[in-house]
DNA sequence: TTCGTCATGTAATGGGTTACATGATTAC
DNA sequence: GTAATCATGTAACCCATTACATGACGAA
């Protein structure tokens, strides 16, 4: 597909806080296709004076790179926005190593709340009121997502056999 | 307060995603010293030959200038990183901008929420599964923030003439 | 004796956003 | 007619992290 068009798709999909901008997009394809990990293919468009679009396609090397970069289950893979990335292509990973990230994404939150809670009661009494309450919200919402997370994780073991549909998707 | 425990603080209450380092916290300090903002005392510990502290203090400029900077209640206020901030401070600031704070921030999530909806019908069908789970995971925790910064308001709102404690804290 | 904490700083490096530049097309 | 969308790109700028540098103290 085209720059735009991926601007847009990579928008709808993880464009929650902020939107990819054309300054880091087209200078990472170009990247890409240095590296040789994606082919481009000019193309014109309907109305024979629109400007071409510049279609890339992935190599057979490209497509191995992408396989290698699902595979890496390491902790960066479960930091905040990589672990959005990664999800979001689960469809090509194995099971496996989908377990290992949800897995990792846990323990890594669940670090944070227990850092958080090991020293809260210490601080708050000398805590300002709103301060607490932006942590008391905090670790809530970290509370719900361990509980996404493990719910995610029990689905991906009942379905050790047969692909399974994720809890929320429609049946 | 001096440079160490300022990040130690600041980590604790605003530490969930990101540390502040030091690359950015010393250099940040000498700036607002040579804004005139803070003055900095050297300061002996305990033991003698152990590296003297330096304790910084707001002037009254620096005093004035948070006042300023509390008081902004526009658009960047509202912005994922800038309104945990904002929040934590809410102590130091008027009713009135803390309720605009809160309100503006409400209005930014239900926009989020609307983009994503408005084409969720559109896209949901030639989605992935995980990607189509990621984005329903997305908007509940929207959703749970926005319900949250109501309350908050609500609570703002009835607190017209005695202040009052946000709900969540302790009685 | 070695590791973690206290305590302050600098330089390089990397990364992304913003703003600029261009120009045709479609919808109001 | 004018604004928004399509479509690709570059350059300047900002800003933060990373790694390095230094050194004393307390605990295991």
């Amino acid at each position: 597909m085209h720059g735009y068009e991926l601007r847009k798709r990579l928008n709808l999909m993880l464009g929650w806080r902020s939107l990819l901008s054309y300054g880091s997009l087209y200078p990472a394809l170009k990247k890409m296709l240095r590296a040789g990990w994606i082919e481009e293919h000019t193309v014109l468009s309907g109305a024979t004076s629109r400007r071409p679009r510049i279609v890339y396609e992935p190599t057979d090397a490209g497509r191995a790179e992408f396989v290698r970069l699902m595979s890496e289950a390491g902790p960066s893979a479960w930091e905040d926005d990589n672990f959005d990335i990664r999800f979001a292509f689960f469809s090509s990973t194995d099971m496996e190593i989908r377990l290992r990230v949800l897995e990792g994404r846990r323990m890594r939150l669940q670090e944070r709340l227990e850092r958080v809670q090991g020293q809260l009661s210490l601080t708050q009494k000398e805590m300002d009121r709103y301060a607490a309450e932006l942590q008391r919200h905090g670790v809530e919402q970290v509370e719900r997502e361990v509980h996404w997370l493990s719910e995610l994780i029990q689905a991906e073991r009942a379905g050790t056999t047969a692909p399974q549909q994720p809890p929320g998707a429609k049946a």
